[in-house]
DNA sequence: ATATTTAATATTGTATACAATTAAATATTG
DNA sequence: CAATATTTAATTGTATACAATATTAAATAT
């Protein structure tokens, strides 16, 4: 049970990954490894193999001798990415629903509970973000589909910064809270297909909201 | 048309990859960076930069302190990436099916017309390998779905190397030509819905063609 | 002889220094 | 003045050197 020894290049991954997802890094803004690397008092090699992990993660770009920026994703990729995360996340509860103990869902649904009372406290921040991920994963924790997860929590991660400039810009996501309680409903039933399609429509709905606001965005520049 | 002027971590990074895919390197082996560095001529930042991103593109598992090892995928894991391949494949397909020209089918015609040559001819390399590929990617070409399409690059990569082992040693995939004849026409009568179907069960049958193989080497050791 | 410390070695992680490349500023020419 | 060279500065890429960690070998104790 040694201390957990993290590397300069975890640490600096994970200051620069929150400036990303926070928003303190603007989308497409240069990072440049030397103001980094003084800023976190590290040298540029920690930097660099950061960056790599990142640019892996999808949150930079890597182009050679020209530097690393933050990635910036159209509306167009934003489609893309919410696509791929319905077709992923359906997979996973497809194959998870079958093993789900009864147990599995009272936990669900004592997640849902905090996310309703939060919802009604008005802090959508915590609501959208940390509670919502956390009943979405309770409901795929027994996919045992360890890759296919791993890729939906990076494009989770991904989407996140998006989700919460649309929090901050439009006041919260729509999505109503009754869609989670149905979708728990479906997953107690054991109805695999009206559970995964209704998932998949939850969370291109959740697109569509984000989507708009971007292509607004773009218009304004 | 300046001269492409790759990074000595670019070169080094292919030269890793290709000893892992053609089983040089052997899945599990270490990656001893100063080793590599001093084979290549170069110092152990660029290797190591190499494995970082070889890491991502899941050849090499990389652990701090320990170093890098190539990465051994299970039966499990075959299984669960080749499932994700049928999925994120099919994906694909259905968006490009409805953009392909008739060009488009002619070429991917023409690319089948070479792969069943080189059967014929035995030469199982070249149709299960290069030319097959091809085929895939052409049927693809017209998706419009930059990330998806670089998701099944990099889980095709990650397959190569057992798909190459087992043609070594079991003389050839049985993928039936035929299916890819039966697959084109499903695209040029635009039935997106047969294609797709049609796709995911040409994949898993390849996947179980390979598994079985797995087993066996997993329990002889 | 076996288990547990301690020392030695090998290997990875990171700072510093320098080389290569790109971008910016200045000079040059039609 | 515009367009193109030429120089300068900024930035990235990589080698070398050293520090931190993990692994192995030796030494000690049980």
């Amino acid at each position: 049970m040694g201390i957990e020894h993290k590397t300069r290049t975890q640490l600096v991954a994970e200051a620069i990954r929150e400036k990303i997802l926070s928003g303190e890094i603007k989308a497409g803004e240069p990072l440049r490894q030397a103001a980094l690397a003084e800023e976190l008092n590290v040298s540029r090699i920690p930097v660099r193999e950061a960056l790599l992990q990142l640019e892996a993660e999808g949150l930079v770009n890597f182009e050679a001798h020209k530097g690393a920026t933050a990635t910036m994703l159209s509306a167009d990729q934003i489609d893309e990415i919410f696509d791929l995360r319905a077709l992923l996340e359906a997979e996973l509860l497809r194959h998870s629903i079958v093993n789900l103990t009864p147990r599995d869902l009272l936990e669900a649904e004592a997640i849902l509970y905090d996310l309703e009372e939060a919802t009604a406290a008005g802090d959508t921040q915590l609501a959208t973000g940390k509670l919502n991920a956390e009943f979405h994963v309770k409901l795929y924790s027994k996919a045992n589909r360890p890759q296919t997860a791993e890729l939906v929590a990076m494009y989770g991660k991904n989407s996140e910064r998006y989700v919460r400039m649309h929090i901050l810009l439009a006041g919260g996501i729509k999505t109503a809270p009754e869609e989670h309680r149905t979708l728990l409903e479906f997953c107690k039933a054991k109805d695999v297909n009206a559970a995964c399609d209704f998932l998949k429509k939850h969370i291109t709905g959740a697109k569509d909201d984000i989507k708009n606001l971007l292509v607004k965005m773009e218009q304004n520049q």
